[in-house]
DNA sequence: ATCTACGCTCTCTTTTTAGTAAGTATAAAT
DNA sequence: ATTTATACTTACTAAAAAGAGAGCGTAGAT
């Protein structure tokens, strides 16, 4: 995506009517901005890096690949590099002789996690919730009347 | 620069160490719900039939596809189970000739666009540094000191 | 001399996901 | 009699993503 030229708007909108807006314009980039970043955060690897690396700070490769419970190496690569060109973390190379290099998040990263604080909360209040919506969905068929 | 240990917390309890706490232990059933629901929320249907009934309230299924731009019934019928099945729409079925199906947001429904609310204006502030950091990693090779 | 560790990258295969298009039932409209 | 509208479902196909596993380069340990 070519990011093309943006006239000066960065307001902290809330995004449409999902806050009780009225429908009125959002901006497309931050449209694309929020899908994508939820892709990202949404594939299961993404998070569970940024929590690794939230708990245990700088940490190197091999170590987060063992902090990742089952993340093979070409997804930890891909996710890290992702992470990396999205600003969300640092990559430093050591440029030692059995290569060495660290991972730690920047202020972006932790900042990201933070904002999915707000998910995360909502899951805790609400996970009895939806665990009861899914047993009445799966007993009865999917029919039924307000 | 990163936000360590912070004694005496009032906000709600934050996710794991993403926001500073201890890596004290999670509920592995709501760490489940919070990945299947960002998976959810990431296919890229399920946030813009939310939205779209969130600015229309209750609607019909062909009204939604209109609304939802590129989706097909397919998926739109396969977004609509699942977000039926997790309680966050209701599917009132209309027993008349030609069928009419309305599905509107339950109150977890518009909770969980609420919640969601925290990651889009994240979005909407960041977006220009995740930009920039995008075209700094694109220009110089993935490697860099921090 | 061989082996191990590290942080990858590359290729190949399998799985998952999404899209297309057709079919279904029924009654009213033409 | 045929068409139209609605809300799907099903089968098929194409594309994307993920996993497995080998390879690489080098230096220190054995």
């Amino acid at each position: 995506m070519p990011p093309p030229e943006r006239p000066g708007d960065d307001r902290p909108q809330l995004p449409h009517s999902l806050a009780g807006a009225p429908p009125n314009e959002i901006d497309p980039r931050v449209e694309e901005l929020v899908n994508q970043l939820i892709a990202r955060v949404a594939d299961k690897w993404t998070m569970l890096v940024l929590e690794a690396l939230a708990e245990h700070g700088e940490t190197r490769f091999t170590r987060l690949s063992r902090l990742v419970p089952g993340v093979s190496q070409k997804m930890l690569t891909q996710t890290l590099r992702q992470m990396e060109r999205d600003g969300l973390v640092v990559r430093t190379v050591h440029p030692v002789v059995p290569p060495k290099v660290e991972y730690r998040l920047t202020i972006l990263g932790q900042s990201l996690g933070a904002a999915f604080c707000g998910v995360w909360i909502w899951a805790e209040q609400n996970l009895a919730a939806v665990e009861a919506a899914r047993r009445g969905f799966d007993l009865r068929g999917s029919t039924k009347q307000d």
